[in-house]
DNA sequence: CTTAATGCAAAATCTTTGCATGAAC
DNA sequence: GTTCATGCAAAGATTTTGCATTAAG
């Protein structure tokens, strides 16, 4: 398992280095996007530890994840209030954290009328920024 | 690659067999489940091909793909009236459609005031439904 | 006949685990 | 010193491809 039953983790240099480096790049990265990142960088951290570290943040919301359109996890460190949904862009991989409050409210009440219990939700929207769509057609990169 | 460039595709035994058990199937089904299915019933119909006729059913729009909770894909066919999203429950695998109108407006208001062109969306629900929450803690079942 | 679909086995991803070693506290 | 974390190599799971064979139109 992944977790300590309950409390506090050790601090590490392998925990703080993968953290650092998820803030460093902004936008979203992947546990291998991030490995490479760490080893490009001389900082030996093992690809194991890294998604270890990176189940232990999302399991204490420190970071948020997503899927890409290919069901891989996406992490970016969570900007501070909470539960966030983003916009990404399928050219650059640019991300805009969107207000989706209305959405949030629509879901409870989803929730309410059908009786579910526990209603989580996953939202995610994919586009072309607008940077990418004047310079057209940019080679596709990640996410 | 998966489909032929431009127009209708052939009508094979198996392409039929995988839409039928699909549709028999009521929820959502995984290519695995489908072909586990499939032989089950007697049905010789290879697991690639399962995989290769679930993307044309995706990509012609017959069909609804959701992701599973590890990023696995399930489909579904799909209702009649286009694009949807589900409740799934995550005890039973129990599936309902919902209308998300307000979320596809607030799509389409987010894409406008953002400049993003050709902004799509996935939405997933997953809660307890009634069934499963009241005959409390049932072993966790698929999906 | 001509072109597309099938199925196998093999490859490619991405992610998780067993287990011995090493680092925190 | 205990307990937890690391890292490797190996296993899993899911999905995709190469290629010869078979079937559809």
């Amino acid at each position: 398992m992944y977790e300590t039953i309950r409390g506090e983790w050790r601090s590490t240099r392998q925990r703080d280095a993968v953290l650092a480096s998820l803030t460093a790049c902004d936008g979203f990265a992947s546990a291998q996007t991030l490995h490479s990142a760490l080893t490009a960088d001389g900082v030996e951290v093992g690809l194991t530890t890294v998604y270890r570290t990176l189940h232990l943040l999302e399991a204490s919301g420190q970071v948020d994840m997503v899927r890409d359109g290919d069901g891989g996890r996406l992490y970016r460190p969570r900007p501070d209030d909470g539960h966030r949904h983003y916009l990404l862009c399928r050219r650059c991989g640019y991300s805009l954290a969107v207000d989706a409050e209305e959405v949030e409210r629509w879901v409870a009440e989803v929730a309410r009328t059908t009786g579910f219990q526990d209603v989580d939700h996953t939202l995610e929207l994919a586009g072309v920024c607008n940077g990418c769509h004047s310079r057209h057609r940019v080679s596709p990169t990640v996410i």
